[in-house]
RNA sequence: CGCGGGAUGGAGCAGUCCGGUAGCUCGUUGGGCUCAUAACCCAAAGGUCGUUGGUUCAAAUCCAGCUCCCGCAACCA
């Protein structure tokens, strides 16, 4: 039986269409979703929407619709941008979902019949017409942020996680497992902020608004929206308290939950307390990513009139582009940038240039001196040995790469070998060999190693860039595309007639394309 | 003295833990090649590694101070 990798995302919160940075995420697990499968695991790799809040039900308000109209469209959104993106979840979950709902008060009550959850009353400042509590950090000015009024201190009755239980229970979990949170920067981060201070019961339960999963024994009150969205993990593969799924059972705990650097505090404290409260193993790791930032490294938002969407580029630039951009160009440990122009220059350099242009130019050199038939490598030559060993070492360099979700550097071994590749042509000349018929014999095996080569790093670059790698592959006309094809330098088969090139990724006018977009694009202000 | 991250040739990044001629991709310039998407290959120019001081034979890398930028600062996700 296959090994098990239970993978997910965070899911989105459906309060607004996801721009370009929440759909990141989505790609970023995907790869590694798609590396696992590669490489012999049964992934179960799941996503979704949360969609339960207080400003869900306030978004909704302003569009005129109720609460569940709306989370129902930008759910539909989220998942026709990944789907765009070709992210290949299993599943996509829906927090309001009746089936989890019910075990998300299951989850509750018995929480609180265990004592990990009990009632007292919540204390802060509460702006009346805004009927809102805000924390003495928020106030602008020590007045309501949102209306400038004056608050008053106010309190009532809540319910609470005995957070501080757990506390030194989780320090040393956390300190026992040093890859529980990656990076580790991120780690440290949290570990001397919340943990090492200690952490305080955290209110569970809200009584400003009625959009979300109520308290089973106290509907009043509903319950806060991080509890409900974090056991999604959970109840989305059957979990139950008083019943455990088979599902559950082989797929619980998580291998891995990908989420951004702004939420590691949920699931580095709330996320496992709940779990230890309910007494359930934690997940292996989380892995904090970084965010992507608009032009000029700033923030997206919408005041800045800076926002870029995943469906805009994928409809300009094709997903492969924008999933390369993303997997390749956005660091491990911190925030990086993306614009039109970042965008077309890679796609240029990279994916033109380098890969679709080695691609196109070995197969036309296959049909025109071979009329596209694979022949075997008769003449191999020390010139040779370079190529080989680099491609015979790529199963075991992507590895070391992908198990660090290194995913950008990943690629870059990838891309390593298409490099290497171009640089084999320049070195064998297979021009001039073609010109005597006595080096007939090198020139097929020249030709064969660039098509084992090609072939080779494709196998990986489905992780990635799956429809490009179906698009070179069916050039290839193989279908030896398994993990187990690289081991030898031997994984095209003789006999094979190449289909006629076909270009990958045409170069784009970067000039005139950036215009065309200053054209279409209404001009932010000026400030 | 709240916490964390960042500051490296025109752009984006690596190197910092374990000090020892500053590396990668793009861009620029020159050359080569012509199988190919004006692509590919080779070479060169360009950085006193934010700043000040210290340790050392030697510092981007260690230590101390300073400046600027970003995120977080608990009940908004």
């Amino acid at each position: 039986m296959k090994p098990k990798f239970y993978i997910t995302t965070s899911i989105f919160y459906a309060s607004a269409k996801p721009h370009i940075g929440n759909s990141y995420e989505g790609v970023l697990t995907d790869a590694i979703a798609r590396y696992k499968r590669l490489t012999g695991y049964d992934v179960k790799f799941h996503t979704g929407t949360d969609e339960h809040g207080e400003k869900v039900e306030q978004n909704a308000q302003k569009n005129n619709q109720n609460p569940q109209e709306y989370v129902d469209n930008i759910s539909l959104e989220v998942k026709r941008i990944l789907d765009l993106l070709n992210v290949s979840y299993d599943k996509f979950v829906r927090t309001t979902n009746p089936n989890h709902k019910k075990i998300v008060q299951k989850i509750f009550q018995k929480l609180y019949d265990n004592g990990d959850i009990y009632k007292g009353k919540y204390e802060g400042l509460y702006c009346t017409p805004c009927e809102s509590f805000f924390t003495e950090s928020q106030l602008v000015d020590g007045k309501c942020p949102d209306c400038g009024r004056d608050v008053q201190k106010a309190s009532e009755e809540a319910y609470f996680l005995k957070l501080s239980k757990y506390n030194d229970w989780l320090k040393e979990y956390i300190e026992a497992h040093p890859n529980f949170i990656t990076p580790e920067s991120r780690k440290n981060e949290i570990m001397n902020n919340f943990i090492i201070p200690g952490v305080e019961d955290l209110c569970i339960s809200r009584s400003t608004f009625d959009w979300g999963i109520k308290v089973p024994f106290d509907e009043k009150h509903v319950i806060y929206v991080w509890l409900d969205a974090l056991v999604n993990y959970i109840t989305f593969i059957g979990y139950a308290p008083d019943n455990e799924s088979e599902e559950f059972k082989r797929y619980w705990p998580a291998d891995v939950h990908i989420i951004g650097k702004d939420i590691l505090r949920f699931h580095t404290i709330y996320w496992p307390v709940i779990l230890k409260a309910l007494d359930l193993p934690m997940p292996k790791q989380i892995f904090g990513h970084p965010w992507v930032l608009a032009e000029g490294s700033e923030k997206m938002s919408k005041s800045k009139g800076n926002v870029l969407y995943a469906d805009d580029l994928v409809n300009e630039f094709g997903a492969d582009a924008v999933r390369y951009y993303l997997l390749h160009e956005i660091p491990y440990g911190h925030d990086g940038n993306i614009s039109y122009e970042l965008l077309i220059e890679r796609i240029n350099s990279d994916l033109a240039n380098v890969m679709g242009n080695l691609v196109n130019r070995t197969i036309s050199m296959s049909q025109k001196y071979f009329d596209g038939l694979v022949l075997p490598p008769v003449k191999q030559t020390k010139e040779d040995d370079e190529l080989i060993n680099m491609a015979k070492n790529l199963k075991q360099k992507v590895e070391v790469k992908m198990n660090d979700f290194k995913i950008a550097e990943a690629i870059d071994e990838v891309f390593e070998l298409y490099r290497r590749s171009n640089k084999y042509i320049d070195e064998t000349t297979p021009w001039i060999l073609a010109k005597n018929p006595e080096d007939k014999e090198r020139l097929q095996t020249v030709l064969y190693n660039l098509i084992e080569a090609i072939r080779t790093a494709t196998v990986f670059l489905q992780a990635f860039l799956p429809e490009t790698a179906d698009k070179i592959f069916n050039q290839l006309n193989t279908q030896n595309r398994t993990i187990d094809s690289v081991d030898n330098f031997n994984g095209m088969d003789e006999g094979i007639k190449l289909n006629k090139p076909e270009v990958l990724f045409a170069r784009i006018d970067k000039d005139a394309k950036l215009k065309e977009f200053n054209k279409k694009r209404p001009k932010t202000a000026f400030f």
